[in-house]
DNA sequence: AATGTTGTGGGGAAAGGTGGGGAAGTCAGA
DNA sequence: TCTGACTTCCCCACCTTTCCCCACAACATT
């Protein structure tokens, strides 16, 4: 029925002095062969990047595609100034000097899956915090978060 | 399903005095041999210029010999004023005067992949501006943009 | 502890980007 | 046919970037 998610996780790296980072063991153990070794990096909202399993690009531009409104979706391919890049013989990606600064990832990286398809790269520090702040957060709803999740389907009609 | 993407990415060249400039090694890799060393380059809208490897511009001309308005095919033909280009020994393309001076290139090109099929060739400076309009313009629907970009099939229903 | 795998950093060879000199080819005008 | 201006296409030379390889640190498993 739904399509396998690609990747479950999180996992942190560190960013050398040259822009190298790690692509975390964790994440690398999740690929398939089909897979290859191409993934494609992006700028997203807030201050990440993206990266993608080439494949998975490609689905997602041919999505692109069919946007009705097409000039918002040239815009919005413009905005992601998509980079290839390859794992290299250490089993690491070179980030460009631009979408590090951008992200804000030279004190370190984190590898987040998103909703299976793709990975988000966050500021190390940023993420933490903003997790343990969304964490706070739910704590208080946190048993009827997991009540209302095993029963009905996750169906959310209470409120 | 779907034939792969010919190229992805962007990348930045200068341009010389003769006006030379480097084939850039992102898109070089991203070659097949089938692919060969000849290119075509046209004019193209808004003052940038788009650089065909040969055998898809001979396609994109297939492509125009199918037009219904066959005389509006061969205006447009007419227009994009093809020039056949090579590599040289050191992996550069010549730029013709009249497209430097249309494209305002003088001062840097930026290569940039078009739907996966060719280049199109900005100025460097035009280019980023243009980027960076873009995204300011895009920032408040950004969010949004990006949201239902990972939703299956685009489908933007959740209103 | 002993061992193996992964993450991290750096040195150095190789490749790429950039600019220029200069030989051969092209062309217009005398 | 000659000449001079210009273009095209080699070649070389320099510097930067990239990438390959090695070494060690950090961990986990046994």
């Amino acid at each position: 029925m739904n399509e396998l998610k690609r990747f479950i996780g999180h996992a942190k790296a560190a960013v050398d002095g040259k822009g190298r980072c790690a692509f975390p063991r964790e994440f690398r153990c999740q690929l398939t062969p089909e897979d290859g070794t191409e993934f494609v990096l992006t700028y997203w909202a807030e201050n990440k990047l993206r990266l993608f399993v080439r494949r998975e690009y490609e689905k997602f531009m041919d999505e692109l595609d069919q946007w009705s409104d097409r000039k918002l979706a040239e815009q919005f391919r413009l905005t992601l100034r998509s980079t290839l890049v390859e794992l290299d013989g250490q089993n690491r990606i070179l980030l460009p000097k631009d979408k590090i600064q951008y992200a804000n990832l030279a004190n370190g990286v984190t590898f987040v899956e998103y909703r299976g398809k793709s990975l988000e790269l966050w500021n190390t520090d940023r993420y933490d915090a903003k997790v343990a702040a969304e964490v706070a957060e739910a704590q208080a709803k946190f048993d009827d978060l997991c009540f209302n999740a095993v029963f009905a389907g996750g169906s959310n009609d209470q409120k």
